[in-house]
DNA sequence: TTATTCTGCCC
DNA sequence: ATTATGT
DNA sequence: ACATAATGGGCAGAATAA
């Protein structure tokens, strides 16, 4: 956040003819205090209506001090988003949360949408994750959200989740029993371990990417906790979620403090049918700099001029290096999906499209396996096919009121395209 | 005009 | 998104 | 605790090439 620019810009400047000036009262207490005061006076502002667009005429018509009371939270001006942070399981869930009371939902996999009410209810604007303007997006939300509001509710903020939904199948769905527009999150208020793993195993069943969970009582400001949501994902299980054991078979040189060194690698799995190593995805996370370089020092000796014939990859994915087929690593992913690019499992499941993972990381490196050990396209087409479920699309929905005085509503709003 | 590549956003 | 790292 | 900086797949729309 730029509030400490914002501040010196504020607080003080320089007139025309060269002379400065400090917009701050002398109540006895120090520069100093007066300065971080005045920082939080801004952040707090900011971060309820983060807009210099609001926040700069209101600064100048009425000042610093009388900032918070002319520049408050209102529907028309994005905030940022509360978010979660990743979780290695319930234990540390009951850990983290010991002395507050807390509540789970299941994590939809869609778009955070931020829907503002305004101007007497006749306007709505929907937002991304990162304030962009999404309303275009989301004719049908727009369409149907006055439908489902109270009556008598003409200016409020929503945020929640929107996710894909195929309506021809619904009745497999989780939700089909709940026909109306707007019902309440499936969620679970617990602090059993078994009843919050069964939970879990139940969202993931669902075909969900597992349990956002929040504290009851806490306030939504974002000015405070970035992450005070926390998430779990059975991806992020030790020993649990999809992994695979791939050959690196090619590399990017890295960006910044990655340079000098391999900061992307590109990686294939095995098909003992044709013989060929078949791109899955690239790689660029899970390794500390230290695994980096000695990862770098390990591919070095085995580049190769141009790459084997019996490589299958995208002609957008070309690295800067190609390796022999030597490494096997063991990566994990989130999810697969059938990709644009790359080559896995190509024509096992689509004709002419390939398998790709999402959010790959390094898990390790296989020194026990050689290439031709590698995951089959088999594996990765089977792998596939297990995953692949109906979508659904859901809108989550928590309405709050102001930061002092918050009220949690868990919707979830259903809609299709 | 259309096809391809690039950019910037989502996750 | 994930992960690692530095303040 | 938090922010920053590396990096991932995929999609839609913009920019560019043909």
């Amino acid at each position: 956040m730029k509030q400490q620019t914002c501040l010196r810009a504020r607080v003080g400047g320089w007139r025309p003819d060269g002379s400065s000036w400090v917009q701050i009262k002398d109540n006895g207490v120090g520069l100093a205090e007066r300065l971080e005061r005045a920082a939080q006076t801004v952040k707090q502002v900011y971060s309820e209506c983060p807009s210099y667009d609001e926040l700069i005429p209101a600064l100048l018509k009425h000042g610093l001090w009388d900032l918070p009371q002319h520049c408050k939270f209102k529907p028309s001006v994005p905030i940022k988003p509360m978010l979660a942070k990743p979780t290695n399981g319930i234990s540390e869930v009951l850990e983290k949360f010991k002395d507050q009371e807390f509540t789970c939902e299941y994590k939809y996999d869609g778009e955070r949408a931020q829907i503002h009410l305004m101007d007497g209810g006749k306007k709505i604007m929907i937002f991304s994750r990162n304030s962009e303007n999404m309303t275009p997006k989301y004719p049908d939300i727009v369409a149907r959200l006055p439908g489902c509001l109270a009556p008598g509710v003409d200016s409020c903020v929503l945020d929640g989740e929107a996710v894909g939904w195929d309506p021809e199948h619904k009745k497999i769905l989780p939700f089909q029993a709940k026909e109306g527009e707007v019902e309440f999150a499936l969620a679970k208020t617990s602090r059993d371990i078994e009843e919050l793993e069964t939970f879990l195993n139940e969202a993931v069943d669902a075909s969900t990417e597992g349990l956002i969970v929040k504290t009851l009582v806490d306030a939504y400001d974002p000015s405070k906790r970035s992450s005070h949501w926390l998430k779990l994902k059975k991806d992020y299980l030790e020993g649990v979620g999809d992994t695979f054991d791939v050959v690196p078979i090619g590399a990017w040189h890295g960006k910044g403090k990655r340079t000098g060194l391999y900061g992307a690698y590109l990686l294939a799995i095995y098909d003992a049918d044709s013989e060929t190593y078949q791109t899955i995805s690239k790689l660029g996370t899970g390794f500390s700099e230290e695994k980096l370089a000695e990862l770098t020092e390990l591919l070095r000796p085995h580049v190769i001029p141009a790459p084997r014939r019996y490589y299958q990859w995208g002609e957008t994915q070309e690295p800067d290096v190609w390796f022999a087929p030597v490494k096997v690593w063991e990566v994990k992913c989130a999810d697969l999906s059938i990709s644009p690019v790359h080559r896995a499992a190509q024509g096992l499941v689509d004709e002419s499209k390939g398998i790709s993972i999402r959010f790959p990381r390094l898990v390790r490196v296989r020194e026990d396996k050689s290439p031709e050990d590698a995951t089959s396209a088999h594996q990765v087409a089977e792998m596939y096919r297990m995953q692949a479920v109906e979508r659904v699309l859901i809108l989550m929905v928590l309405v709050f009121q102001d930061r002092h005085n918050v009220v949690w509503h868990h919707y979830y709003y259903y809609y299709y395209y």
